[in-house]
RNA sequence: UGGGGUGUAGCCAAGCGGUAAGGCAGCGGGUUUUGAUCCCGUCACGCGCAGGUUCGAAUCCUGCCACCCCAGCCA
């Protein structure tokens, strides 16, 4: 990992602290952790508090370690630690030892719980949720003693042991901490330690009746691993005296100490995993993978990169407050990457065809004799009938088209001056046959990085896009830096055009433009005279593949889509973007496109970023997803 | 309303009594066969507000204001 990705200085306020407790010895080797609950997919926020945990573990010397957080068996489902897992890796980051689970130490808690029975510290209470509710008081309101508050050591374990045996239905009692009813922090009158909860879990099957809470494992999971400094958002700071309440009654093995810093916020992004779920139930989007998705996942499969998250994350300071981060700045992080690492390539997203005339890129005969038609011409210099053999209708065509227009003078010069026919001698007859000539030229796959070169076929047919083509021949250089009727344009890679005439359909629809290319000009500026408006890219319409495209933009039309209306009701659902996501099953791409492993990314030039599919591109049907759109700073003018 | 947290540019922020870093966005210019990249320049007489201490305050003190979190048997 480079010195970029990983903060290296005493860069943040937990950062100073740990620097202290490891110069004061208080602190031998770092020890973090990264404790998700498997209810969800991981998102971007959680991949700032992976980037600070592991991040602050290798800049100390330290280890990170990977624990599931998986005390509510009713949210929590194999399926997300099993992705969270892959997530993590993902990154690029490596836990210390084994994957942890809260449900390892199931038993501890328990012989723990029964240690502060004994204590007097803990009692079982039959008060129900509502009634606890009412009983714990509010901000204003000092909070009752619960009637149970009271009972013997003895009854206390004794249905505590019940509770485990499974006696009592769901939510008939639970085990509360004895701490104080009337504490201005609302959090430490008397909180639930232990829960009925008759139901399987993931990790230990029908073992337990009862499961603990939050509070009553967070600092005890922590001890057991010997978890130093444990970091945790800003919402949990109201919980660092319980945290603390627990190992301080309770003999643990060590005591970790609790730091909170703020969430990370993105504009016109949701970072709730209980909406996020909700968009995937509703079908809104088609899973949590899905490229508009904030989740891990989501996020690769849109195509960026590790690496760019990583950075990303790194960049933003860690901090108590927590802003909103604007979202062009997580984009800004990806294009920063992916413009250094993505090879160049070229991909037409609107096509319209382009007919060079005059294109001489011939080389061998290639025809099936299936496609040929034979038919007689005269030669117009000679006046003698020639049987012209015709490859395919397209080129058929091309000669039509230079016959109408009087570019044929002699067969030798259809010959010579298209370049896009051989004359072959057959039983003493000039025997023409023509091909779909091609021209390889190669550029370089990358403008800095050596990424090597790409071959690129060009032949006498291709594509542009629509949008670079205008017959407005008043429009300023300034203004249209692109193909504009009679005047030139640099083909990107390639020659330099000029754009002749237009066909257009019924419709006045533009079907096919004409152009003429200037021989010499491929690395090489034009004559004087000719200097094109801009550079357009292009993709051969014979040997250019078609590809599916999927393009993207933001979820939400809404800087914050979990904002609460007027009414103070959060309705995230309002403010869907319903044109997040366009499919363009016309594309062409440069013919080595298809052959790109799933997942790998490339600039499409003048376009943006974009990654093979990881699940449907393959050969025979490319399908890229857009990643991101290229800086634009001309669009706002 | 009780408790906790936070207020520095459009956004994220550094700053730890010595005269306002950096990034994103923006703006102006240069290079360019991507309207990209890259390069140069520009962008807070001001640090939520009002007082006070000090030779000196974003930093210390007092008061006020705004926003976020807490009344789950969620995490």
């Amino acid at each position: 990992m480079s010195s970029q990705e990983t903060p290296s200085q005493v860069s943040n306020f937990i950062a100073q602290i740990i620097d202290e407790d490891i110069k004061s010895g208080k602190t031998s080797q770092l020890v973090t952790r990264f404790p998700p609950e498997p209810n969800g997919y991981l998102h971007i926020g959680h991949a700032k508090s992976i980037c600070v945990n592991f991040g602050l573990a290798e800049q100390f010397g330290g280890v990170c370690n990977l624990r599931f957080d998986d005390t509510n068996p009713s949210k929590e489902e194999q399926e997300f630690v099993d992705a969270i897992k892959a997530d993590v890796r993902w990154l690029g980051f490596e836990w210390n030892d084994e994957v942890r689970y809260a449900s390892d130490y199931f038993d501890q808690f328990y012989d723990w719980a029964q240690h502060l029975i004994r204590e007097g510290k803990a009692y079982v209470c039959d008060l129900s949720p509502e009634q606890t509710s009412d009983y714990r008081g509010d901000y204003n309101t000092l909070g009752k003693p619960s009637p149970y508050r009271g009972r013997s050591v003895e009854e206390n374990l004794d249905l505590l042991e019940r509770m485990k045996n499974g006696e009592f239905e769901d939510g008939a009692k639970v085990l509360r901490a004895k701490i104080d009813m009337t504490s201005p922090n609302m959090i430490l009158r008397d909180p639930v330690m232990y829960r009925i909860l008759r139901q399987s879990h993931h990790q230990t099957g029908d073992k337990w009746n009862i499961y603990p809470t939050y509070d009553f494992a967070h600092g005890q999971e922590d001890a057991i691993e010997g978890v130093t400094h444990s970091i945790c958002t800003m919402e949990f700071a109201d919980h660092k005296p319980l945290y603390e309440w627990f190992l301080d009654n309770l003999p643990v093995p060590a005591k970790p100490a609790q730091y909170e810093f703020g969430r990370l916020n993105l504009s016109y992004t949701l970072t709730s995993k209980r909406k996020l779920k909700q968009l995937v139930d509703d079908n809104v989007v088609s899973g949590w993978d899905d490229p508009r998705m904030p989740t891990i996942s989501g996020l690769r499969r849109r195509g960026f990169s590790a690496h760019a998250i990583r950075s990303f994350c790194n960049a933003l300071p860690v901090a108590k407050a927590g802003g909103v981060v604007d979202v062009a700045q997580f984009e800004s992080a990806v294009r920063d990457d992916l413009d250094k690492s993505a090879p160049r390539a070229m991909c037409v997203l609107d096509p319209v065809k382009l007919i060079v005339t005059n294109f001489g890129g011939l080389n061998q005969v290639n025809i099936n004799t299936a496609d040929v038609n034979e038919f007689i011409r005269v030669d117009p210099k000679t006046k003698k009938k020639v049987l012209y053999r015709i490859a395919t209708e397209k080129a058929k065509a091309i000669i039509k088209y230079r016959e109408e227009h009087g570019l044929f003078e002699s067969i030798d010069d259809l010959v010579n001056v298209s370049g896009i026919a051989e004359t072959l001698v057959e039983k003493n007859r000039d025997v023409l046959v023509l091909n779909d000539p091609k021209e390889i030229l190669s550029a370089p796959a990358h403008p800095k990085i050596d990424l090597g070169e790409r071959q690129l076929p060009f032949t006498a047919e291709l594509y542009i896009d629509r949008a670079d083509f205008s017959e407005d021949s008043t429009l300023s250089r300034k203004k249209f830096k692109r193909l504009v009727l009679g005047e030139y344009v640099r083909l990107r890679g390639a020659y330099v055009i000029k754009a002749d005439d237009v066909i257009k359909d019924d419709a006045g629809e533009i079907v096919e433009i004409k152009a003429s290319l200037v021989p010499g000009t491929v690395g090489e500026n034009p004559p004087e005279g000719m200097k094109p408006r801009g550079v357009i890219h292009w993709v051969s319409a014979t040997e250019g593949r078609q590809a599916t495209v999927r393009v993207y933009d933001r979820l939400f039309n809404h800087p914050a889509p979990e904002s609460k209306d007027e009414n103070g009701e959060s309705d995230f659902m309002q403010h869907l973007n319903h044109e997040s996501f366009r499919q363009l099953d016309n594309c062409w791409v440069e013919p080595g496109l298809a052959s790109a492993a799933p997942e790998s990314g490339f600039q499409f030039e003048r376009e943006g970023y974009f990654v093979a599919d990881r699940y449907d591109h393959c050969s025979d049907k490319p399908v890229f997803n857009m990643t991101s759109g290229l800086r634009d700073t001309w669009a706002n003018k």
